[in-house]
DNA sequence: ATAGATATGTCAATATAACTGACCCAAAAC
DNA sequence: GTTTTGGGTCAGTTATATTGACATATCTAT
């Protein structure tokens, strides 16, 4: 291990210190939006996948977050309550509940992704096209390791 | 904006999904670790941010990790009870603390940086050079963005 | 020398988001 | 028809953050 010189130690210690700070800033930026509908980060991201997977189940939406169902399940009250989202009985299983924004939570969806969309875009509109398209091949590979 | 095929609104959905799984990830690795110590992942960033800024100041940890100095202080006493830490005046100003990984401190970074480093490692190796340069180069553009 | 600013530490109360464990119901699968 | 699965919920707890107030030591500027 560490025998490549762009793989030394202290490149993989920085990435790990870039990694935690890529995270934080992308999901600081819209905190003022969810804040005027009392949301925090945990209903954000589950508004993001769920925008990203229209119609997923609970369960498809719980493997991804990873968390348990009671703590997604206060998430998902809320945000039904709100009508930000609405559930659907499953078609094939009608034990499942199938997952999708209502109006008004396409519309908070938009003005959220609005607010990270600034960052990731004015970072990347500087870069050529080959460093966007390794930079998202190497996120994938770091996920499925 | 969005006349980059390569960034487009899609792409962009799909990097801000990504860059939580990332995150999540690479930071739940070790945690099986930080829990033989009771420690949490808030002690694993602030140890890990120690490592790789050995002397810094309270203030400076705290402008790196954006929480409020009682967040910080809960866990750097855990830290220094604990003998993972030790903190020593400043040198030029003895206002300032300086903080520094003790002996058991510099054991446990390695243990847990060899949690982390498995995932990233293996991901990067299948990889160019050039992917990994590039990859670097773009986390740095969205954190300063 | 002293007044004000700065770096750090601490007390107390609260918020957010997660956890474990125990149950429940309805519908699917066998 | 029994078992398993998908989902929901109650209750209690833990981890990590917040706000606000205040204390102490030390530095800086006049």
């Amino acid at each position: 291990m560490s025998d490549l010189l762009y793989l030394k130690d202290e490149q993989i210690k920085d990435f790990i210190e870039q990694i935690f700070y890529v995270y934080r800033e992308t999901y600081s930026d819209p905190k003022k939006i969810l804040k005027k509908h009392s949301f925090g980060t945990a209903h954000h991201r589950a508004i993001h996948l769920i925008e990203r997977h229209e119609g997923l189940t609970v369960s498809d939406l719980l493997s991804k977050l990873k968390i348990t169902k009671q703590s997604l399940n206060r998430v998902l009250r809320d945000l039904i309550k709100n009508k930000t989202i609405l559930l659907k009985k499953g078609e094939t299983d009608s034990r499942q509940r199938q997952i999708f924004l209502d109006e008004k939570g396409k519309k908070l969806f938009e003005e959220i992704f609005l607010e990270q969309k600034k960052r990731i875009y004015n970072a990347l509109k500087k870069l050529d096209s080959d460093s966007v398209i390794k930079f998202k091949n190497v996120l994938n590979k770091i996920i499925n390791e």
